[in-house]
RNA sequence: GUAGCCGUAGCUCAAUUGGUAGAGCCCCGCAUUGUGGUUGCGGUUGUUGUGGGUUCGAGUCCCAUCGGUUACCCCA
């Protein structure tokens, strides 16, 4: 029927049976994450926009994303566009750096951008993420990864690749940049139109860029290996031999940049081999200086965020039937309040039931018992009758008996 | 933000060069079947996303708007 009201631009809802596969990646996560002892924060749905503006950036393409208003007392406020910096704030405000000098935290939670909708890009959507706060090492790194992909394994999704690189501190990355930058310039003219002003705004997503002639240029670009401390290669050559040691298969990919400011050292991304422009499933990495940016002690950190509507296009997870267990009628006004302390027991006793409340005739609803796969119907009346539906046996039986004859079937 | 495609019953779709809007599924009821998953009969639902325009006449053409979708930009 037309809807007096419709959702909003880019928004969606989950509605039973999906509801089930939701409930499957979450319990996955949640089961996960807690194996490897992170626990699991919320935060609220709106932070003040600053919290954002300062810590991922005031430039205009990424802050004007963001849904923000005005409150009635002129404050501004956004909806939250990610979880890092809520964890941070959260982190910093509670004082969990003297609590958990090692602080592992996961989250599942929605996040809200003001982007133009397309496939796997919505504006409300979802992630889970863990960050873990409190150590440099590269164990640490590793831990995170696996963590990813443990996930991704437990939900059945094996196509996947892992990048990963180290980009180093961030006068690795301006020293990079300008680097980057004479470099490309010197080729400038080779450049397809569309990286010639990424060239002004943000050279470094030049080695992103999908036009094809770019591409030769883009391989013959110096790298950010290069620039690299002797501290920091010895940490991203730590991290490999972590993976490799525990089979992880990975993909050195020297080109890989986070847009953000904050990161440094170890990122990675996780990819499907599915087609599509939107194929990453999962981004991390470190981001040892933003705890104190924000107003903390010193804390390196390192975590990553995964998109649960992508890895839902490569669950495909077949949903399974809605089993009841007994489908209960109960037609008669007189009998419904022996029939609500039957249905009492029965959940007690750890039945899953289905109340038949619209009072159908009773042919009617065991063909509707049937539809819905349940094992049992219990028919309650100055009798009660209960019908094994799939023996087709049925036997009258005292309020009292109902259990020990579940039992016996 | 830019561009292409799309928008008909709850769902999937049909409607020949513009000529009064249909099918299947689902749902509901009745009957029937070896008084339960079969089959038959009947029934509900649409101002064809919305608003304008062209026309004797528009689901079909034009404009706008909203929404969807795909790609680009961007991507925390």
């Amino acid at each position: 029927m037309k809807s007096k009201y419709q959702k909003i631009k880019g928004t969606f809802d989950i509605l039973p049976p999906e509801t089930e596969v939701w409930q499957h990646i979450e319990s996955t996560v949640h089961s996960v994450c807690q194996q490897f002892s992170f626990q699991e924060i919320r935060t609220p749905a709106m932070e003040s926009v600053d919290l954002f503006k300062r810590n991922i950036g005031d430039e205009t393409d990424v802050s004007k994303e963001m849904f923000v208003w005005e409150d009635q007392s002129g404050k501004e406020i956004s909806l939250k566009p990610e979880m890092t910096a809520p964890v941070v704030r959260a982190y910093i405000e509670s004082g969990f750096f003297r609590k958990y000098p090692l602080c592992k935290l996961y989250y599942i939670d929605s996040f809200f951008r003001r982007e133009k909708p397309q496939k796997g890009r919505q504006r409300q959507f979802n992630q889970f993420g863990v960050e873990a706060f409190g150590t440099k090492n590269s164990e640490q790194d590793a831990e995170i990864i696996l963590i990813a992909k443990q996930i991704l394994k437990k939900l059945d999704i094996n196509n996947t690749n892992l990048m990963i690189n180290n980009i180093g501190d961030s006068n690795t990355r301006s020293k990079y940049e300008s680097k980057l930058k004479t470099y490309f310039n010197d080729h400038k003219n080779s450049l397809s139109e569309l990286s010639k002003i990424r060239l002004e705004k943000n050279p470094m997503r030049i080695l992103d860029s999908k036009e094809k002639e770019d591409q030769t240029i883009i391989e013959n670009a110096p790298l950010i290996r290069d620039l690299l401390s002797k501290e920091e290669k010895e940490h991203f050559n730590a991290v490999l031999k972590h993976l490799k040691g525990l089979g992880i298969d990975y993909n050195e990919n020297p080109h890989l940049v986070r847009g953000l400011d904050y990161y440094n050292g170890t990122t990675f991304e996780i990819t499907t081999q599915s087609e599509g422009s939107q194929n990453a499933l999962c981004g991390g990495g470190r981001y040892d200086s933003l705890v104190q940016k924000m107003g903390g002690p010193e804390t390196p950190a390192v975590g990553f965020a995964a998109g649960i509507e992508r890895i839902i296009l490569e669950a495909k997870q077949e949903l399974g039937e809605n089993h009841i267990d007994i489908y209960i009628s109960c037609n008669d006004e007189k009998y419904i309040s022996k029939g609500f302390n039957i249905i009492y027991d029965l959940i007690e006793n750890g039945y899953k039931i289905f109340f038949d409340t619209n009072k159908k005739n009773i042919k009617n609803q065991i063909k509707d018992a049937v539809k819905s796969n349940a094992k049992f119907m219990i028919a309650i009346n100055e009798t009660i009758t209960v019908k094994n539906l799939l023996s087709k046996k049925e036997k009258n039986v005292s309020e009292g008996e109902i259990l020990a004859f579940l039992k016996n079937q």
